[in-house]
DNA sequence: GTCTATACGAAGATAGAC
DNA sequence: GTCTATCTTCGTATAGAC
């Protein structure tokens, strides 16, 4: 593979990401992918099959950028001897922010593109992140279940995805839409820097007290 | 309107609420939507004027059967005094079940739909759904904040939504989807009966602790 | 008021020249 | 490797029959 072709890979995985975070999987055509990389229809399939695989492309790219970043956070942590619930949870959001830091735009995109892939499509491509995810996601839970001694793991493990979940929420702005015209506009802003009531929310989803066992 | 344009008024909502739930709103075909109706395609335009007056039809319908059972266990709830955080957390998540028990299998269509409609399309889905629960929303706010002297409106504001937001991707499995395969399987065994736990996590969202102001 | 038939464009995908 | 041309299918929407 040539320097160019390289070249237009990565303009055909830049465009992609910002506009399936944008818009949505389905709602995203390959014909605008291929206008804003200024490439080829053909170029698309050449490169990476079918819609679908470019699909899957842009996940794996963007999830290593993400678990590079978290590796990094949770390393320096670690650093300083075994850290905290809330320390772990401040790492968790605040890899969102850092990306931006250090990737500039693309960060962004990023971070919106993850919450899209997470709730959007069918259960596939949330088992591939599943699963390209899983080392730092292993790390996080054993962090976790160390600090929170008396929770069972798989009690940890369920919490833990919560946290996934809400922060995939926030970062493509949905749960700011909620606010209702009437009542909501004046008692929460929105759109405002919340990282610090998201830490301290998602921290208390970590110190709740064991649900009683259910008979099932 | 006759009886038979109802009936096939109403075998469109269905069909569209089902499949909107199941496959997204961009992702679902107005073809799909009058094949399983067994209706055709001029008469969703007839009916609903397009493919968007179609989901906000579906969405209203949707929402009123929500909101009419949460305000039901609301009601049931403050008979007997001041709920706590607990039980309208509890009242909260349950009301999924709770269709589900009174509605039978569109009870599960519905709660499928309102969780993609939360998370997929433009915000204008997700504001029109502010519109139409703003009533029992404006209720459990006020509930919520009784129960949690102390905490600012407005943060029982964010973490109420943060609590929509768990519970939308709860009901269209998309957390369970998370585990992944080397690490999860065992440890979380997924797709059981979560409603305690979730109960035990979204309440200790609330029980946090607030969040130091941020200078912004 | 409701359905049949169909127009029209856009979508995903491929073959083959360069 | 990249682009042109084209195929097929599907999606949205309408005009007109009943």
């Amino acid at each position: 593979m040539g320097i160019d072709a390289a070249a237009t890979r990565n303009r055909i995985l830049d465009a992609a990401e910002r506009l399936f975070g944008e818009r949505g999987f389905a709602g995203t055509s390959l014909r605008a992918v291929t206008t804003t990389a200024r490439v080829n229809v053909a170029s698309i399939y050449y490169h990476f099959e079918s819609k679908e695989g470019l699909l899957r492309a842009v996940a794996r790219r963007a999830m290593a950028s993400v678990s590079e970043e978290r590796h990094r956070l949770l390393d320096e942590l670690c650093t300083r001897g075994d850290p905290g619930v809330e320390e772990l949870v401040r790492a968790f959001v605040v890899t969102g922010a850092d990306l931006v830091r250090r990737q500039g735009e693309r960060g962004e995109h990023v971070a919106r593109f993850i919450g899209r892939v997470l709730c959007e499509p069918g259960p596939e491509v949330r088992r591939l992140f599943a699963a390209e995810v899983g080392h730092v996601e292993g790390r996080y839970l054993d962090a976790l279940t160390k600090a929170l001694p008396g929770l069972p793991a798989g009690e940890v493990a369920f919490r833990y995805r919560t946290m996934v979940g809400v922060l995939a929420l926030h970062q493509m702005d949905a749960l700011a839409d909620l606010a209702p015209p009437g009542h909501g506009d004046d008692i929460w802003a929105g759109r405002g820097d919340d990282t610090e009531r998201l830490i301290a929310a998602l921290t208390g989803i970590f110190l709740a007290p064991q649900a009683p066992a259910v008979p099932s």
